[in-house]
RNA sequence: CGGGGUGUGGCGCAGUUGGUAGCGCGCGGCGUUUGGGACGCUGAGGUCGUAGGUUCAAAUCCUAUCACCCCGACCA
């Protein structure tokens, strides 16, 4: 049963992911500048809790960060041949400031390898100066033809990540090395949304790049997200902005880059992953409140002994709780309850005066919505039984969410079969074919290969689409 | 760029054969309420996207223009 406001998943998709953009408070459409959105405080508050842990696995793994221009010289994005080509469509150029047309004309950075080559290629005189492991919180601009809030915005806010290494095999591991410690990690253990994770085939690779990896997650409606991305760009941007060094014996040689984002995208797969027909489902290691109070009084009498209840129950919950107590009193507490459903706080305790009679507390968990998931329990021990509570909520998030992929994800052997999959989930199939196979297939599927998993078959099979053997595997969906 | 749609109080909409703008929600005040989206009274709030034209008179008719939204091709 939906809330008011909400359309269902099962009605309308699409108008139910804006539904809860909308009614959740996350964001809303500018209005004025085309795809762009103003993220509301609660959404940003979601954004930071993102940033906050992968800016602690970008620091734990050895990276400093570092902030670049947004003005970029338009001739530097032109210096790699297959970048320029790649964002030429949707770059924002400025040809005017200070009152006259510019001699050279900046473009709005889509993306910051081409600043950064030209920086780089000032600091890195020796093999000394090597690795230069540097990441910078930003927003870039992609004109997108196509904007939706979080998916796909014009403006949009990440971080991306930039090395430099004296060694082909150094570059990978780095590249590698983020996609499992960072962002793995982080999307599978705080964001409880679980990956695929794998190769990214030729069609789909990074403008300018060797390779690029990335995880991909399901949505509940069997479409693909990619979450994150990891370039080994080769020594193709050294190549275009001339970054050297002199090795141990005095040759030069081209650097090894790589470069990684990740961004508020996440915030529309965290919405798909989680969320239901009665608004944002949110995991408890991620919630900015993880447990909402919401008290019930008939009167002045009654209001004064509940939060004198509330006070001395709450009291133990600092530094171990994430909570705020909603004590406006012009909202009735039905209300109450149905907009922190709405805002996707994982745990709301209700205290009334019955409550405070027999020592106890109402607690609903946000995952189990209705009459199963709310419970009574004792003011005895309830801090601990919340800590683990939510610990319970996470796993349980990351479990259905799990199970569900897993169920939408078939090993298919013909083309029909592999058009069927698409129409539901993924499909996994052996794959001999090339940019042009592929090419096809997405026309006439719409789908993409997502990736090439890190995870391939001990044994042959035969190519979904050419019939020839082969012993690669990969993962084809419809994606957002 | 193609196809479709919409611009009227904060939001959602109505506005008839042209006659000078109305409803719901929300918002402010007061009172009663409060264990799953409360109610009454009262009040504030709009040069009808913009520019031009027709007319005694334009939200309404005409022309131009701008913007945004939805559907497809490109994408973190």
């Amino acid at each position: 049963m939906a809330k008011e406001g909400i359309h269902t998943r099962a009605d309308n998709y699409a108008q139910w992911y804006l539904d809860i953009v909308e009614q959740a408070d996350l964001a809303e459409p500018s209005g004025v500048v085309r795809g762009a959105m103003v993220i509301k405080p609660t959404g940003y508050a979601v954004w930071e809790a993102i940033q906050r842990g992968l800016d602690q696995r970008i620091k734990a793994t050895g990276h400093v960060n570092a902030y670049f221009p947004l003005f970029i010289p338009q001739s530097f994005l032109q210096k790699e041949a297959e970048h320029v080509e790649g964002f030429a469509p949707e770059v924002a150029v400025v040809t005017h400031a200070g009152g006259k047309e510019l001699e050279e004309p900046y473009v709005v950075r889509p993306t910051s390898e081409a600043i950064i080559g030209h920086t780089y290629a000032r600091w890195i005189q020796s093999w000394r100066d090597l690795p230069i492991l540097i990441n910078q919180w930003a927003n870039v601009v992609r004109w997108e033809l196509r904007p939706r809030p979080f998916l796909r915005t014009t403006e949009f806010l990440w971080q991306e990540g930039h090395t430099a290494h004296a060694t082909e095999a150094e570059a990978e591991t780095e590249t590698l090395r983020i996609l499992h410690e960072v962002y793995a990690d982080f999307v599978e253990n705080v964001m409880a949304i679980p990956l695929y994770r794998g190769l990214k085939s030729r069609r789909e690779t990074f403008a300018g790049a060797l390779r690029t990896y990335a995880i991909e997650a399901m949505m509940q409606d069997g479409r693909a997200l990619q979450a994150g991305t990891s370039h080994n760009l080769g020594q193709n941007f050294a190549r275009a902005f001339e970054i050297t060094y002199q090795t141990p014996s005095n040759e030069r040689e081209y650097v090894w880059t790589t470069s990684w984002g990740a961004s508020t995208r996440l915030i529309g797969g965290l919405i798909m992953v989680h969320s239901d027909d009665d608004g944002l489902v949110l995991p408890p290691r991620l919630a900015p409140i993880q447990v909402v109070v919401v008290p019930i009084f008939k009167n002045d009498s009654e209001r004064a002994t509940v939060m004198a209840a509330i006070e001395r129950i709450t009291a133990p919950w600092q530094g171990k709780l994430a909570f705020k107590i909603d004590d406006r009193d012009h909202l009735s507490p039905g209300f109450k309850f149905n907009e922190w459903e709405l805002k996707g706080v994982p745990v709301r305790v209700e205290v009334g005066p019955k409550d405070v009679q027999k020592d106890s507390v109402a607690i609903a968990r946000r995952d189990v919505p209705g009459r199963e998931g709310k419970s009574f329990v004792p003011q005895a021990g309830l801090t601990e039984r919340l800590v683990a509570l939510l610990d319970e909520i996470q796993q349980s998030l990351f479990d259905r969410a799990l199970a569900y992929r897993n169920q939408r994800t078939v090993d298919v052997r013909t083309y029909e079969e592999l058009a069927a999959a698409v129409e539901q989930g993924f499909a996994r199939a052996y794959w001999d074919g090339n940019d042009a196979d592929e090419a096809r297939i997405q026309e006439e599927l719409k789908a993409t290969i997502r990736v090439i998993p890190f995870d391939q078959p001990e044994t042959a099979g035969t190519c979904v689409l050419t019939g020839r053997e082969t012993t690669k595997q990969v993962l084809f969906a419809r994606s957002y």
